[in-house]
DNA sequence: GTAACTGATGTCAGTTGCTGCCATCAGTAT
DNA sequence: ATACTGATGGCAGCAACTGACATCAGTTAC
């Protein structure tokens, strides 16, 4: 394998993928990834800051799409719909990656630092989200708290849609899941 | 000072609290701590499982009161108020610590690996009530949901109690966040 | 009262995640 | 050709963490 072979960076999340499924995450150095992907460890370091991130690259265009498609709501609605509408309309895009993401929210449920790893980029959407409330006017705490319901709602959702096996839409089940948060904060 | 000093745990908590916020965490070694407290590095690390823990040592407790608490709420109320009753019934704990627990936070709130460990004991917190409602027969996705959204409206509200320097009502924030969350999700 | 036991600690060596520094190589512009 | 740029390798080193074993103080058994 020459030096320049394209995709380094593709190469490096496909080794780590199929290792941390296969010995574990804790069993896996990232040496042995950087090998298996024909790099070095030293290169490893320069696409991925740590260990973890190299299953959580897609998390800041997911991020940027989800704050373009708030952006572009609908005025007038309330704020969580607004939010409702926005995870709707990016959940589309999930159906081709079923496969994909069920590999990789298994490897990350079994580890408790992966775990945590995707708790803070939720935690960092859920800002993004507010920040972009906020941008439309929408004042505090409703912000904050129309940003957290929306992504606990989009993790109960996900959650589901994974377990799946038969596939059902993404934003189905969101929209769902919309309507029993309505249901249960409504204290019933 | 001798080998059996009594409070190792807690010498080592006040230690790393000091060093944490005089120097950073990054520029913190366990081996400072350890030095400070008058313990080994290997010491440290027969107490905290890592690094990070040393700071989080209490949320075990305060999930096994928040359980507790909600175990002995009223029957008849709706989840989400369960989980108000509970987490204000807790709240109350917390005025003699704000000084602590500022402290504390302004650490956390500085370094991204703190904040992912706190992210995480808040969602273990979460999963212990959802597991605590669902014995109270509610169903799901509503015990995961109300769960949640609790978790979220005590941040909000935990954040907003550490930035006051007049020392208002924990429990008192709780309430009105409560009454936000309502008026939020109802879609005003 | 001494010996065995227990639990907290120290010491040391070793692995691994991660960083800094500098050399090297491929492609591109000059 | 030459210089420049960007991706990579190689190496040295720090710090987080672990395992194995020795040590010491307090407690219990005899």
């Amino acid at each position: 394998m020459g030096r320049w072979e394209p995709n380094a960076r593709g190469r490096l999340v496909e080794a780590a993928l199929e290792l941390y499924s296969s010995r574990g995450y804790d069993q896996t150095t990232v040496a042995e990834i950087a090998k298996r992907a024909g790099l070095s460890e030293r290169t490893f370091f320069r696409h991925f800051t740590d260990k973890r991130e190299v299953l959580f690259g897609g998390a800041s265009e997911f991020q940027e799409q989800l704050v373009r498609a708030l952006d572009n709501a609908p005025v007038a609605l309330p704020a969580i719909d607004v939010v409702a509408v926005a995870l709707e309309a990016i959940a589309g895009g999930f159906s081709e990656r079923h496969e994909f993401a069920r590999r990789r929210q298994t490897i990350i449920a079994e580890n408790a630092e992966l775990s945590e790893r995707e708790r803070i980029k939720l935690a960092s959407l859920a800002s993004a989200l507010a920040d972009a409330l906020r941008r439309r006017k929408v004042s505090e705490p409703a912000a904050t708290l129309a940003a957290e319901m929306g992504i606990a709602v989009f993790r109960v959702a996900f959650e589901r849609w994974i377990r799946e096996t038969n596939q059902p839409d993404l934003p189905h089940i969101l929209r769902g899941s919309f309507e029993e948060l309505k249901t249960v904060t409504a204290g019933k």
